[in-house]
DNA sequence: CTATGGCACGGATT
DNA sequence: AATCCGTGCCATAG
């Protein structure tokens, strides 16, 4: 570990400056990393992006063109090492974030985890004609793991010789369903959706609607001035429309936390739709090493313009200074960020090794982690763990996004342990007995402790729980 | 009288 | 230094 360190760091001299700007950069998450990497782009000439390529075998996008970090990896290598890489994906440069209403839209529909196709088929039953039933289906199995429909309609309409519309029919009807916009043939046709439904119970910007409808390309790569054109305003008010987008809309329908039960006090209650950092299971093979991709908001890489500082020898004189100047804060802002990159690199790599089990077999595998203890491994100081962490966000190889935070959640697998026990009573348990079983597990907790973590996860209390288990759902078809 | 939830305190964590 | 979390004590509901 120490060599590795050695040898990937620069030794150049690491100054205050450094310090300060990587531990600033190190606090960002994507969208806000975009921002930041943006404005420093459009303001200091000697900066410039090389674009990226992405792999001849394996199609991830990367960020040195030299060599892929999964097709280059040596064989011999254990397979608990994951393979952690940045990964410029600039279509990830937009925060989502459900906020509380439309949050609680879902608590009120959401009740057990199941599958999406099911989920909402389930909600739009009764409004289907018998016939339009297989369509919906048809489309519902077709969907891509974000909730988007990537299959043509006219293929389907074809499969069940019925003209086109007929299928369009049932797409709109399945656009409004729980994960509002899901089923819908593309982001932005989804984005519109979701516009519609909120824009019934509170006011939208005016132009979001052909914001989204003639500048989606424009929005998503944050192109301000140039949308601002096209519709007639200012970039402020542009940006004011964005904002909004970010924080209301979803492009993604399916790419909320599916599948987590959301309960009025449970601790992770924002939902985010935009990982920072993707984990995925090399060729979804559960012994295979996880690939880690840490989400980087910009097409490529960033460098120091070589063309600049060849033409500062022949700066004119009054310029020499300013170019000079420039020249410098580039290749500050550079090495920060690749210290920024590097440091959650090592951050992530360590980590996902450490929770493995944790990601691959669910929360009941969570190891209690503290950020010190992670800090002492890494012989970094707390507060640089503090900052990656905090804000960010990570997919989970099935699917769902979660807060970094929860892997240093102190208590997630007692509660998981709850979970269980209380699933399997027989009758109500009450606290204290409750209390007992834990201690028996070797979890030693006190009875005022699990009364919260019931609370936490949604349990009512045993009086209240009846003795009505595995019931599934009822009929509620028809 | 028992089971739970509210409040607040102190120690650990960030 | 600020925040989070487990716990004990006490009021209250059943």
């Amino acid at each position: 570990m120490l060599i590795r360190q050695i040898q990937s760091v620069e030794v150049r001299p690491i100054t205050t400056a450094h310090i300060t700007k990587t531990m600033f950069l190190l606090g960002l998450s994507t969208p806000e990393l975009h921002e930041t990497i943006q404005s420093e782009l459009s303001s200091n000439p000697a900066l410039e992006v090389i674009e990226g390529r992405f792999c001849p075998s394996c199609q991830k996008p990367l960020i040195d063109t030299l060599h892929c970090p999964i097709c280059s990896r040596p064989k011999n290598l254990s397979n608990d090492e994951p393979i952690v890489f940045i990964s410029p994906r600039e279509e990830y440069a937009i925060s989502y974030r459900i906020d509380e209403e439309v949050e609680n839209s879902f608590e009120e529909t959401s009740v057990e985890c199941e599958d999406l196709p099911v989920y909402v088929l389930r909600q739009v039953a009764s409004e289907l004609e018998k016939a339009d039933r297989p369509i919906a289906a048809h489309i519902l199995t077709c969907l891509d793991k974000d909730g988007l429909l990537r299959t043509p309609l006219i293929e389907i309409a074809l499969y069940h010789h019925v003209p086109l519309s007929r299928v369009e029919k049932v797409q709109r009807i399945l656009q409004y369903a729980d994960p509002l916009g899901v089923a819908s043939s593309d982001p932005k046709q989804a984005l519109l959706v979701q516009l519609d439904v909120i824009s019934q119970t509170r006011n939208v910007p005016p132009l979001a609607r052909r914001a989204i409808e003639e500048g989606w390309e424009l929005l998503l790569h944050h192109q301000y001035p140039e949308l601002a054109k096209i519709l007639g305003v200012s970039t402020a008010k542009v940006k004011e429309i964005a904002a909004f987008i970010g924080k209301n809309l979803n492009p993604y329908p399916a790419r909320a936390n599916w599948g987590e039960v959301h309960q009025p006090t449970t601790p992770y209650r924002e939902a985010y739709y935009t990982p920072d950092i993707i984990i995925s299971l090399l060729n979804g093979d559960e012994n295979a090493p996880l690939v880690v991709e840490i989400v980087f908001p910009i097409a490529g890489k960033l460098r120091v313009n070589p063309l600049f500082r060849e033409g500062l020898r022949e700066a004119p004189p009054q310029k020499i200074e300013q170019w000079q100047n420039d020249l410098e804060r580039a290749t500050l802002f550079v090495k920060c960020i690749q210290q920024r990159n590097h440091a959650i690199v090592r951050l992530m790599h360590t980590l996902v090794k450490r929770q493995r089990e944790f990601i691959l077999k669910g929360d009941a595998y969570l190891y209690p982690l503290t950020r010190a203890s992670l800090a002492a491994e890494l012989d970094v100081h707390e507060s640089t763990i503090s900052r990656a962490v905090s804000g960010k966000t990570a997919q989970l190889p099935n699917g769902k996004i979660i807060p970094l935070a929860k892997f240093f959640d102190r208590s997630l697998h007692i509660r998981t342990e709850l979970q269980k026990i209380i699933a399997n009573e027989s009758q109500p348990l009450t606290d204290l007995e409750l209390v007992e079983i834990l201690k028996a597990r070797g979890y030693n907790i006190a009875r005022r402790t699990v009364a919260k973590y019931r609370a936490m996860e949604g349990i009512l209390p045993a009086h209240l729980r009846s003795r009505m288990k595995h019931q599934k759902l009822p009929a509620s078809i028809e």
